[in-house]
DNA sequence: CTAAATTGTTACAGTAACAATAACAAATGG
DNA sequence: CCATTTGTTATTGTTACTGTAACAATTTAG
């Protein structure tokens, strides 16, 4: 699963807790609802389980709640939650170096611009919640 | 090689051109210079020559020139003659539609959002030029 | 206590993507 | 004609990914 991907995946997940807070779904019947595999998505709520966005009830009549209300989770944590590296990593060719200083100072340029890329970009998820979503997809 | 190496190598191997923008350098000694394949390298910078980035000669003593300043080549130019796809491309998960169109509603929210960071990412590169890295990487 | 259900994680086979290189046709100039 | 160089395609090995299955661990019901 790509980074973006996994993002949408556990927002229409996270969507569809939402529509019944306070029941618990399992796993069988989120995937089935937003068309994903169950084994995949246990994997992608576990991780936000850590987080401490969604609750998970093991066992017998178990599954998945939301732990917050919606406007409380927003894209960025989701993200962190979801994927081991940061949002949308870029990586630059760290070839030989040679006596060639000028390329790896080129490398070390470019990722500087792509840090602060991915700074504007999780400033930017920062400001999205789930409940911006759904009230947007409604 | 990934959309941002791509991007990296296509400024190292331009900023070596920089160096002397009057002469011919072929593709070997361009790699050899900032140390990558050398046939990479020429889809690369083919790439680039159709953008009229730089010139290129064929045959004995041909190989690749700057067309233009430095300062008159940014970051945004290079990255879409370089690649194909849009500055740093994300997806949606796509997957059955059945009669789910939350879902659906969805991956288009998210698709809008991506790309607008796009937009936001292009339109920073746009001010970037050549000439800036060369200064900065001095 | 036993059985059923469910998460959490690992494994796996098949496929796709990728990297690095090689090879060669096309073009060019002497 | 020949040497050289680009531009493109093919090859090969490796890595990554995808979708699925399997199963241990856990929990509740009865």
């Amino acid at each position: 699963m790509s980074a973006s991907t996994k993002l949408s995946t556990a927002v229409k997940a996270l969507s569809c807790l939402a529509k019944a807070p306070d029941s618990v779904k399992t796993s069988a019947e989120i995937a089935d609802a937003i068309g994903v595999n169950a084994s995949k998505l246990r994997s992608l709520l576990s991780a936000l389980a850590k987080q401490g966005i969604v609750k998970t009830i093991k066992g017998k009549d178990g599954g998945f709640q939301l732990n917050r209300k919606c406007s409380e989770i927003d894209l960025q944590e989701i993200y962190c939650g979801v994927e081991d590296r940061r949002a949308f990593h870029l990586d630059v060719h760290t070839g030989i170096p040679a006596e060639n200083n000028g390329a790896q100072k080129i490398n070390l340029y470019f990722n500087d611009l792509f840090t602060e890329i991915q700074r504007d970009i999780e400033n930017k998820m920062k400001n999205i919640t789930i409940q911006n979503i759904i009230n947007k997809t409604a």
